[in-house]
DNA sequence: GTGTTTGCAAAGTGTTTGCAATTTA
DNA sequence: TAAATTGCAAACACTTTGCAAACAC
């Protein structure tokens, strides 16, 4: 029950990632690995922060969320212009993407299926594959 | 060989998708469409245009581009944060990546293969299908 | 002529950066 | 106390918008 139980998860993946544990790095990362999985826009962890009490500058919420990036424990995801979106599940797997409300959730891995991949042009590989999923109400006919 | 003839085919484009073919429209369409399958980015069409003579705004190519993507004409792509493509092939298809140079290419339809798809969440259903494979250099070790 | 389209310049949005002050080890 | 991190404010890149002038029908 002291505060180093409480943060011991977080500061461990912090470690682990050799980014110091600081005060604003700890606190996003309790809010952003200790809660299942997420997907966010750095906008709202910056709200989500406030919310609890974490005084955070947006500045650092980015400079975080890159951080955690490339640190692997978060996977950034691109699906509509103008923003990017943070997933808190770095493990492989694809996207629904509600297009209006501008959500995003995950798909099962089991639930889609790529039986065939195309070869890489020459030089190059693949470095990944993925998957969204568009949405729209079920009402809505085609147009 | 007169000029009519020469924009025929943008003409009947624009008539058909109900759009004024104005000579900025006619242009840009000629440019987009009779050029076989390519990926632009709004700026690099500003270029294009440019160097072919077309004096346009820079405002009137994004304000083209949507009014082309929402009559069908192209398909905008969005792969990465801070730009869209848009794509000259409208049908049904996937792209490979390439982060190093930022292009896009299209990926034969018989070269990929989805054999199971999600079902949608209650209240909406599938919209479309992205699939991006992005590559990197094949000497790159994972890192 | 009337309604549409264009182009400019200004505004907007999400993101990044420079740098002094603060914090961590 | 040396090096890393933070926060502010300014800068950025791309895109959108307001509106008067130009254009299409």
């Amino acid at each position: 029950m002291t505060m180093q139980r409480t943060y011991s998860k977080a500061l461990d993946r912090l470690k682990n990632a050799n980014l110091r544990p600081t005060r604003q790095r700890l606190a996003l990362a309790k809010l952003l690995l200790e809660n299942g999985h997420r997907h966010l826009t750095a906008e709202e962890l910056f709200h989500e922060a406030r919310a609890n009490g974490i005084m955070v500058s947006l500045a650092t919420i980015y400079n975080t969320l890159h951080q955690f990036t490339s640190a692997g424990l978060l996977r950034e995801v691109v699906v509509d212009m103008g923003q990017s979106y943070f997933d808190t599940n770095t493990s492989h797997h694809h996207h629904f993407f509600d297009e209006a409300t501008g959500k995003l959730s995950d798909i099962p891995d089991d639930h889609i299926e790529i039986s065939r991949l195309p070869t890489p042009p020459d030089g190059q590989q693949i470095d990944r594959v993925e998957v969204i999923v568009r949405l729209r109400d079920a009402a809505s006919t085609s147009n």
